[in-house]
This record gives structure tokens, C-alpha cells and sequence, in this order.
DNA sequence: AAAAAGTCGTGAAATAATTCACGAACGAGT
DNA sequence: ACTCGTTCGTGAATTATTTCACGACTTTTT
């Protein structure tokens, strides 16, 4: 279970590889090099395949990458056969989009019940998912451990509070506060208004760089 | 104008920095230490100061920095006083999601154009702008270089060519579709799935780990 | 006025991640 | 069966980033 030979990096690719050879598959193609997959996904040859040495030798010299061995490799790596449910915090503009794609797609993640405070959003179902009253969160989240942060900025710290009361184990907190947790509880903050503050930044200052 | 001297991993953290300091400034904070600006945005003091050093003293020994000083700085050095028109690409779930939003607070980039190709959609505006038929896109995108592009994974890289078409210089990609473009065009991929997967990943295979 | 406490800026060390480059192995073609 | 071209896996080099730790200087306290 603990797996703490692989690198951060790489980890973060692995759900990006996942998909592509996904993708592979459903196209019938039974044969890929890390050339082509450097391609397709933009990651360094060399990267994609010292990524893959930290799980063993899967490939052929002089072949390439069996599409189907490899998929069903990284589909038990990344525990694509077990669900994984999900709640959602705050039934906003973001929080509306999220159900509404509700991930289901090469994915194992899914919101399973989503919250709001506002009482003329509770009852509503939103891509099929009912939204509860905040205050009955305790009632409604069960043992999901995961959950995506949508709400005012200025609820984002309680909010989180009150989820790991709940048993939550890991936030994707798209709110703009970096919010403070316990060191077992994992967060990926996803800033976009930072993000795109970023990108014009590198436009200005690192012309003609490469990404 | 290039700047090179500047680390990529540091200028990634200069909106967040630019953002927090402007709260302390309206809250009426007149000083800051690097250790207080790590409690609050979780970076490493030692890695505050070292990003900060990169473009001068500005702070002073024994007292901390000035917030007011410091602030006026970062506001010149990620030109927030010239407004940065964006466009956006698709106004599905999450392109509604960021019209409605529109990133104005403390925030010099803006949405000031938007297209779709669903006839329902056009004409209409949202949060105060005006979507269009994405067959117009070279008659109303003006000079504009940033686009946020939230079209489905098919229409991604023939709608990047299209941009790029235009003079569009950065791009944030929300689509899963990893998308080609001349080393002088800037692409951010915010890939929302597989965010989420490898925050599930972490969770699983890293227990008890820092962030 | 002196001592104590606080904090920056930074050289150097440590850690992390990427990239180069090549030997070994394999497949395909003849 | 042999040769040629391909592609992996990885040691070593390189590059990038973070972190330690301390001297220098400022402010605060007594
Ligand atoms: N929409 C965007 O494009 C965008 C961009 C960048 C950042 N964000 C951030 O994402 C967050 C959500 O943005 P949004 O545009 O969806 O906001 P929103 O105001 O549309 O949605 C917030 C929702 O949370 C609900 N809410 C309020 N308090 C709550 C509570 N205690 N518990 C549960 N629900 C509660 C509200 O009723 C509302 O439905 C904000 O923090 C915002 O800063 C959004
Ligand atoms: N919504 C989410 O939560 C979410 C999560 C992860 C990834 N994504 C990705 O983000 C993208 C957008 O997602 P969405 O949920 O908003 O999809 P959506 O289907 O709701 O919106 C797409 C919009 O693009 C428009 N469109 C189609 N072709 C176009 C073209 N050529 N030019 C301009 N507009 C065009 C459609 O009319 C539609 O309004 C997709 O690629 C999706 O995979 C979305």
C-alpha cells in the first residue's frame, strides 16, 4: 500500500498515461512507442520511460509498449477497478459544471452527493445528483473520504474543518484560501485565477520558451 | 522584458504572492514577515525569501518586509496596471462557470469576448458578455492573445489552430486533448480529471505525507 | 546605551526531476 | 541465419528547486 519509491512527478502523470492508453485501446491499436507517446502527450521519451521503470521492466527493446499489458497494468496501479466516490461542497457556478460533467468518462471517480447552503438549491437534483442541505452533512456523506471544495472563499477554512470531522481524507479545494488541515489529510489547491495570472506572466517574460 | 533569471517554479507563485499581499493591504497591514506569509500561503519562508531575492532586498533584516512597498512592486512586475483582454472558447459547464465568475477580483486579466458554435447560445450574455458565433471569431477576437479554451477534446486543436490563426499567443486548455503549438505560443493544461485522479492516488499511496 | 530578540539575504548542501547517451535485446526483411 | 533498424532500460550527467543555517543588520526592551 505504501508506495513511497515513486516520485511526486511521476505520480502526477500516472492518471495522464492512463487515459492516452485508454484511449489506444478503444482505437484497436495494440502497439505504442514512448516516442509516440511523447507525441500525443507531450512528456519527454526518456521521461515516459524512466516513469514507467520505477514499476519494472514493461516493454520490449526494439518494440515498444504492449498497449493492452500496459493498460491493465496501470489500471491496477491506479485502483481503476474499485469506485471511488465523492462529494461536493458548494453547488456555485463551478460546483454546477462539475456535476453536470461529473468525471464519468475513462474515470473512476464520481460525485456521489453534493451540498449547498442556499435553500432554493437544496432538493434540486443536478446531473442526477441530489444536493442536500449543508447542515446535513453529517446525515449524507457516509464514509466518502473525498471531497471538492466549491464554496466562497470565506467558508473554505470551516468548511474543511467540518469535512475532516467528517472523515475526509482528501480536498480539491478550487477556493482561492490555502486552507490548513492535518498532515493525513491530503489537498491539491487548484487556483485559477493564479493559473491564468501565471500563464500571461510566462507570455510576457519567457518569450519563445518552450513549455 | 525577457527575464529569464527568474525560475519557472518561483514565477508560478508570483500571482499568489501579488494576491495575498493585497489583502494584507486592505486589511491595513503595514508589515509582513516571511514566516507570517508562510503560515498563510503554506511555502517554505526559506523559499519565500529566496523568490523574493531574485529581484532585489526588499525587505529589511530584523523587521520583515512592507507590505505596501512590497505590493506596489509585484503590481509592476506583473503589470497589473495594463488590463490583459482574454477570450474564451465554448460556453458549456465550465465556460458559463468562468463567465459568471470572470476572475475580476484583484485581477487585471478579463473575459472580454466569447464564442460558442451552438446557435442557442449566441447572442445571449452572459455575466455581461456578449457570446458569438464562433464563425465570427476572427471579427470580434480584435488583438486579443490569451484564450481559455472550454470546447469538447474534439474541437480542441482544430479551434488552437484556429487561434493561433488569430495572433492568440497563450492558451489555458481545460480540455484533456494535449494540443500542438508553435514554440512561441504558451499553453497551461488544467486537466481537471486528472487532477482529481492523482489527488485520489496520493491519498492512497502516500499516507501520512507532507504536502 | 547596551543587550536581547527578530528577520532578512544568501552560500552551500540537499533533494528532486529531467535529459543524455548507449548497450542490450528484439523484430523484420532478405 | 544474418543484418539492419528500432526501442527499451538505465547509469551518469545535468538542471531545477528546496531547504539549512548563519552572519549581518534592525528593532525592541530594559
Ligand atoms: N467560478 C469560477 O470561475 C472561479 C474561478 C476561480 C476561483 N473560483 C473560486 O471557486 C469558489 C466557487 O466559485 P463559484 O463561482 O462557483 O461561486 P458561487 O458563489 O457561484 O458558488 C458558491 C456556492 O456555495 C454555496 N455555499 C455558500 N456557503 C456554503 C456553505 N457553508 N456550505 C455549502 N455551500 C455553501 C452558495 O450557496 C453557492 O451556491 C469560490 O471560492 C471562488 O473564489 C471560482
Ligand atoms: N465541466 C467539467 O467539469 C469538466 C471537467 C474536466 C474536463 N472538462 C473538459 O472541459 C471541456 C468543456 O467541458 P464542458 O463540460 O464545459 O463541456 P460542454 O459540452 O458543456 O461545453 C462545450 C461547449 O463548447 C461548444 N462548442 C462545441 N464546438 C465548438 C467550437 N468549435 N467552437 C466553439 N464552441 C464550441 C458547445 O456548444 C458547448 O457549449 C471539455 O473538453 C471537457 O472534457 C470539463
Amino acid at each position: 500500500m505504501v508506495n513511497n519509491k515513486i516520485p511526486q512527478a511521476t505520480a502526477k502523470r500516472l492518471p495522464l498515461y492512463y487515459r492516452f492508453l485508454n484511449n489506444l485501446h478503444i482505437q484497436g491499436k495494440d502497439r505504442v512507442s514512448s516516442k509516440e507517446l511523447s507525441n500525443a502527450m507531450k512528456v519527454d521519451s526518456a521521461t515516459i520511460r524512466r516513469d514507467f521503470s520505477y514499476f519494472g521492466a514493461l516493454g520490449k527493446k526494439g518494440y515498444g509498449y504492449n498497449v493492452d499489458y500496459l493498460l491493465g497494468f496501470f489500471r491496477k496501479t491506479l485502483d481503476q477497478d474499485e469506485n471511488t466516490p465523492v462529494a461536493l461542497i458548494g453547488v456555485g457556478n463551478l460546483g454546477t459544471a462539475f456535476l453536470n460533467y461529473n468525471f464519468t468518462k475513462n474515470n473512476n471517480t464520481k460525485i456521489e452527493v453534493a451540498f449547498d447552503a442556499d435553500p432554493s438549491k437544496v432538493g434540486k437534483s443536478i446531473g442526477k445528483i441530489e444536493v442536500h442541505h449543508v447542515d446535513d452533512l453529517e446525515a449524507h456523506i457516509g464514509d466518502i473520504q473525498v471531497a471538492i471544495l466549491t464554496v466562497p472563499v470565506s467558508e473554505a477554512q470551516p468548511m474543511t474543518d467540518r469535512l475532516i470531522q467528517s472523515g475526509v481524507k482528501g480536498i480539491l479545494n478550487f477556493t482561492p484560501a490555502r486552507i490548513t488541515v492535518p498532515n493525513d489529510v491530503r489537498v491539491h489547491h487548484i487556483d485559477l485565477a493564479v493559473e491564468l495570472q501565471s500563464l500571461v506572466y510566462f507570455m510576457k517574460h519567457y518569450p519563445l520558451d518552450v513549455e
